[in-house]
DNA sequence: AAAGCAAACAACCGCACGCAG
DNA sequence: ACTGCGTGCGGTTGTTTGCTT
């Protein structure tokens, strides 16, 4: 047996939306909040389907929306964070304050295309058009990419296969605000690959202790150190060792690190795969 | 002014996933 | 373990808008 219909379509508008059902819309979710699509539409009087309201609700009447142009610096984010996610619009989306993932995905499709195009640059591999060493990478496939920066120290690699692991060391870099030489220990043993399918494991509590122990050695007292788990917006999980009120030990202060540019939890973490 | 075309935007659709029962 | 529900995501399609001829 198939699952039941989202909605009875018999029943229900279609197309644009008009002033009217905004209103419906808006005020109903101003007083009940949003949660239950299915249920919604009936509730507000509403003739149309939850999923239909959600979108609406998500892409045009939410009150955090940025409208307008997108600037410069949105468009230099987007193709960064596209060469490194991929098409996970609401990945990228969820680095963009304002955006939703509908309009960063129009967006793409109808400018960023088109000005990549223009520069020589394949807007799904994000690499040189004609360059034939190109490895065939299509946003829509499951293949796995994988940024493998252990192979920055073989000295068989290519010109270009070296420029290619600089990019991607300053892409990681400017994406996630770390330096790949801030872990010695993934350097000496081979820096484990980035997967592109966005799996991001938390670094391990070694690591963290390591920084931790550094910073009182130094004796610094507002040294930042940095909790994964905090910046992710796992605060008192299992899995956060800095403590939830930002201090190691009452000597170091723990800066909840910026993760995806996103501090103090705008990211929903849910949103991040984490497997 | 009108027709044709392309670009831009809004909305829909199907699928996948997590969760509760 | 299985099933159905609710939700979110990404791809695609439909509509509107603006430009050119």
């Amino acid at each position: 047996m198939g699952r039941s219909p989202c909605c009875e379509k018999a029943h229900t508008n279609k197309g644009a939306w008009t002033k009217e059902e905004d209103d419906r819309l808006i005020s109903y979710i101003r007083a009940h909040g949003e949660g239950c699509w299915r249920s919604l539409p009936k509730a507000a009087g509403l003739l149309r389907c939850g999923k239909s309201c959600r979108l609406r609700w998500i892409n045009y009447l939410r009150p955090d929306l940025k409208r307008g142009n997108f600037t410069e610096e949105e468009d230099e984010l987007i193709i960064k964070l596209h060469s490194l996610l991929g098409n996970k619009w609401s990945l990228i989306a969820g680095r963009l304050p304002g955006r939703t993932d509908n309009e960063i995905k129009n967006y793409w499709n109808t400018h960023i295309r088109r000005k990549l195009l223009n520069r020589g640059i394949d807007p799904a591999t994000h690499r040189n058009i004609n360059d034939p060493s190109t490895p065939e990478r299509s946003a829509n496939t499951n293949t796995t990419t994988t940024i493998s920066f252990g192979a920055s120290n073989n000295n068989n690699m290519n010109a270009t296969g070296r420029d290619q692991v600089e990019d991607q060391k300053s892409l990681v870099r400017g994406i996630f605000g770390c330096k790949v030489e801030q872990f010695p220990l993934q350097e000496q043993q081979g820096i484990p690959d980035l997967n592109l399918e966005l799996k991001i494991s938390p670094p391990s509590c070694y690591q963290f202790q390591q920084q931790q122990e550094a910073v009182l050695k130094s004796g610094r007292t507002h040294s930042p150190v940095v909790c994964f788990a905090c910046s992710l917006g796992l605060k008192n999980s299992k899995d956060c060792s800095c403590g939830s009120n930002g201090s190691v030990n009452n000597k170091s202060v723990v800066v909840h690190h910026d993760f995806l540019g996103l501090k103090g939890g705008v990211l929903d973490y849910r949103s991040l795969e984490m497997k």
